[in-house]
RNA sequence: GUGGUUGUAGCUCAGUUGGUUAGAGCGCCUGAUUGUGGUUCAGGAGGUCGUCGGUUCGAGACCGAUCUUCCACCCCA
């Protein structure tokens, strides 16, 4: 045999019955997008680098797929850093352009670049890939969807509410219980920081704590050592790692904790008034939660946090997140517009729903009624048949070869076609078609009007 | 980027301390059955043992490099 093609690290290809059920999961993400009143765009697989460079952290930079410019682009490159190896230097030398990473800065460059034609507030849905030179592992791929609502040009706390539905909506199409989304806001953790007199060291602090679930406190109390957080803060902060109960005793907690913080106030102010309009409007599959550790994002987040939680029965990171960016397109030069999004996993979310076993069979529907051929004649009998069910919505084809029937029905077979129709000199004669259900084994003859009433 | 792990037929995997011609199940093809698939039976095809190099009389097995898989870290959907 010849050498194996291949594809790349972290890149996957798709079959018939993937890609059916990433379609189902992309309708009801669209259907539900547009009923809340998203329109959609798109923007280009690759932007200037200097677009999406700086705009994820160091370690974002990192996992940017760069492309190479065209043409002989070392003789660009100034000879120092091609001495010195310096591939940071000699990077933005000779390229240009690099593949998209996350739709959330393409989203906010599209908004400054047509602002003058969009208007205000803007609700768009974004459905597209990314790319993150990262190593894959499970659930973590460098192609993946993202699927993207956001809104820009309003303050308003409604828009963190709306979202909120529409994870709602989204996971009850889906049929996937036990989905939490956990809620937190930058300001407390801002507020945090302020009140253990860490101010500087937030970042710091916050990735810290977010760790809590996966390391515990002892590993959270040693990693905030090492990042230079005093003991005297950590003590103060200790309440906040052993919280519990419901939303509202949390923020009990936190209101004493962060009685002096004026920010650390307003985040508190923000999820309360969230929480209590949820708590009105009711939810009907997922569950809120308030998770002050919550820290998870990129760095632009400024209010409302969001991470989506898997059901606890699989073992699954993140399948989505978002959050509130007072100032994301102020990077792009238009300063005072505010941003609130939420992104669906669409790779994860799918490895969810197969783990759990709810794709519904009407996800893999394909073609209902093969055409078995016997020849010529009889095969373009089959085929006047084969246009009037199309007209009539009927998925159904004509085997192209009069290959030997037993192919041709092993063929139906094996593509899970409910029903194969026989028709030769006999059928053509009487102006009949032998219709046999493949799953009960029964034929019978039908003119073509029965033949629709039959599947119809 | 750091550490570990994996790779043998289309797929899932055996293969003893290095020893003749590398196996199984499933799938595939042909026939039993020239207008009847899924079951059964009989037969058949299919391998550069990821790749390159090394050790050895001899390598699927040992060593090195590289690619790939999966996992942990970092980070993240």
């Amino acid at each position: 045999m010849a050498q194996k093609p291949s594809i790349p690290k972290g890149t996957r290809d798709f079959s018939p019955e993937e890609v059916s059920k990433r379609n189902y999961i992309i309708n009801i993400l669209r259907h539900n997008f547009e009923l809340f009143g998203f329109q959609p765009i798109e923007t280009p697989s690759f932007e200037n680098s200097n677009t999406l460079m700086g705009k994820y952290g160091e370690e974002g930079d990192r996992l940017i797929f760069k492309i190479l410019n065209s043409g002989d682009y070392l003789s660009k490159a100034s000879e120092a850093n091609l001495s010195f190896k310096d591939s940071n230097a000699l990077t933005s030398e000779i390229s240009e352009k690099a593949l998209r990473y996350d739709l959330t800065v393409p989203f906010a460059r599209y908004v400054v670049q047509h602002q003058n034609e969009i208007d205000f507030p803007f609700k768009r849905y974004q459905i597209q890939p990314v790319w993150r030179a990262d190593r894959p592992q499970k659930g973590r791929f460098r192609e993946f969807f993202q699927c993207d609502a956001d809104a820009v040009g309003s303050d308003s706390l409604l828009q963190e509410v709306t979202f909120i539905q529409l994870y709602d909506a989204v996971f009850g199409d889906l049929g996937l219980e036990g989905v939490t989304v956990k809620m937190n806001n930058r300001k407390i953790l801002s507020g945090l920081a302020e009140t253990i007199g860490e101010a500087d060291k937030l970042i710091d602090f916050t990735v810290a704590l977010d760790k809590l679930d996966k390391i515990g406190e002892e590993g959270v109390i040693k990693e905030m050592l090492e990042k230079g957080i005093s003991q005297t803060a950590i003590e103060r902060v200790k309440p906040i790692f052993r919280v519990h109960g419901n939303f509202a005793d949390k923020l009990i907690l936190l209101k004493a904790l962060l009685a002096d913080s004026v920010i650390g106030k307003k985040g508190i102010e923000e999820l309360e008034y969230i929480n209590t309009k949820i708590e009105a409007l009711g939810l009907s599959t997922i569950s809120l939660d308030l998770d002050v550790t919550l820290a998870r994002g990129l760095n632009y987040y400024t209010g409302a946090i969001f991470e989506v939680a898997a059901p606890k029965i699989v073992a699954m990171g993140s399948i989505g997140g978002g959050g509130r960016y007072d100032d994301l397109t102020g990077i792009f030069g238009l300063k005072n517009m505010s941003g609130v999004g939420i992104s669906f996993g669409l790779d994860r979310i799918y490895l969810v729903i197969e783990e759990l076993d709810l794709f519904p069979a009407q996800a893999l529907k394909g073609t209902k009624l093969l055409f078995i051929n016997f020849g010529e004649t009889e095969s373009l009998y089959c085929l006047k048949a084969v246009k009037k069910l199309r007209e009539a919505g009927i998925t159904s084809e004509l085997y192209p070869d009069a290959a030997k029937m037993k192919k041709q029905m092993s063929h139906a077979d094996k593509r899970n076609i409910q029903f194969v129709v026989l028709a030769g000199a006999e059928e053509i004669e009487q102006d009949v078609y032998t219709l046999k259900n493949m799953k009960t084994g029964d034929q019978k003859r039908l003119s073509i009007s029965e033949l629709i009433q039959e599947l119809n």
